[in-house]
DNA sequence: CGGCCATGGTACCGATCGGTAACGTCGCTT
DNA sequence: AAGCGACGTTACCGATCGGTACCATGGCCG
């Protein structure tokens, strides 16, 4: 469509690359630069360099297809923390400390626009969809190992500073959606910081 | 439509309400509950007991019915803030307690799907539409006052403070609609009171 | 009473939505 | 070489999208 601009990463029928791969990763570009419904299955099948029918070879539904991107987006989050138990083995201070600062580069960072699962939930309130669950189990796993290194990391009261790190995230990110990102990243770590001595001095 | 619960609110030809305001109505009650842009005009029409044809009179296009639901909202913020005033004139400590509670309140309620604003930044994320620059100017005229209600209450560092707040109540609203709202308001006032306590003490 | 304007009703417009049928073609395997 | 399955292409489907033309009605005001 003569509507959005050609994602840069946007592969072709010419590589090497499976259409499955290459659907997803259009629908993942367009789906998180627009929002879900913004996007039509026609699009996401000209940006991958195939068409509808290749498409629903692949994917039974639109809804499905969602689904599937929200389940990659889920795996990235996975991923980042893998790599940050590698980037600081046996210090889980340094990574509780390492992830709150991805996440402010991830919100000053204003070719972001917030976290494709939370904008999601947002966009699809219909109980019954496909993304829902994904969205929810995604949710509470990242919660779930926020709380184990929060509790490796010897802070007190482990999920109590959990939550009010992901709120405090939660909330950067869809502020920078509305408001900019102007000064955000800086009172993020501030405030995490505090939240950190705050759950340090207790044994 | 089949589709959508008739709102409890709706308002019928019946009545004596002008059709403009029973368009804005309905189209507050279904954005709200469904998303912008998953509700058409001719669902907002028929919702409101008229037809596409007087919506189209009072609004020039969907996107200024939008914007219009979106200013709509915004006072309703801003009456709150009035409202706020006059349960405890001249004692801003009390109106920021209140406003949190308020807002903690708001976020446990599970018939609410966290702030309109917010949501159609999400939804809405091309630059030129008419709703970002209401959506911005409601934000920024939220955090003026809560700024100056925070100076008033002879809070250190009414700014940074303030942006706190906000941190965590939008945060906390847009949790609640991926993970649900279990405890969540218990522990927004818990970091809320934190936050007061930490900047107290300073003069 | 006579206009007149806001509203309601209906039908319609082109475009796009999600999804499918049928067919051609290519490459890989045996 | 034969066959088969994956892919691409085109055309199509009914439904809905945002938006409009046209006309009837009805209440309000002169």
């Amino acid at each position: 469509m003569s509507f959005f601009a050609k994602s840069a990463t946007s592969h072709s029928k010419g590589d090497g690359i499976p259409p499955r791969a290459r659907i997803l990763a259009a629908a993942g570009e367009l789906f998180y630069r627009h929002g879900i419904r913004a996007v039509g299955v026609d699009s996401i099948a000209e940006a991958a360099g195939t068409n509808k029918m290749t498409l629903y070879r692949h994917f039974s539904s639109k809804d499905e297809l969602v689904a599937e991107y929200l389940r990659q987006e889920a795996g990235k989050a996975d991923a980042y923390w893998t790599r940050l138990e590698g980037e600081h083995p046996g210090d889980p201070l340094a990574q509780v400390r390492a992830w709150l600062a991805g996440m402010a580069a991830h919100v000053a960072d204003c070719n972001q626009r917030g976290c494709a699962l939370a904008n999601a939930a947002i966009e699809l309130p219909e109980k019954g969809h496909p993304a829902r669950a994904v969205i929810e189990e995604c949710k509470r796993r990242q919660r779930g190992a926020l709380i184990g290194l929060c509790e490796r990391a010897a802070l007190s009261e482990p999920e109590t500073l959990a939550d009010e790190f992901l709120l405090l995230i939660e909330g950067a990110r869809v502020t920078a959606q509305s408001v900019g990102a102007d000064g955000l990243g800086v009172r993020l770590v501030r405030m995490s910081e505090a939240l950190i001595a705050a759950h340090a001095q207790a044994s």
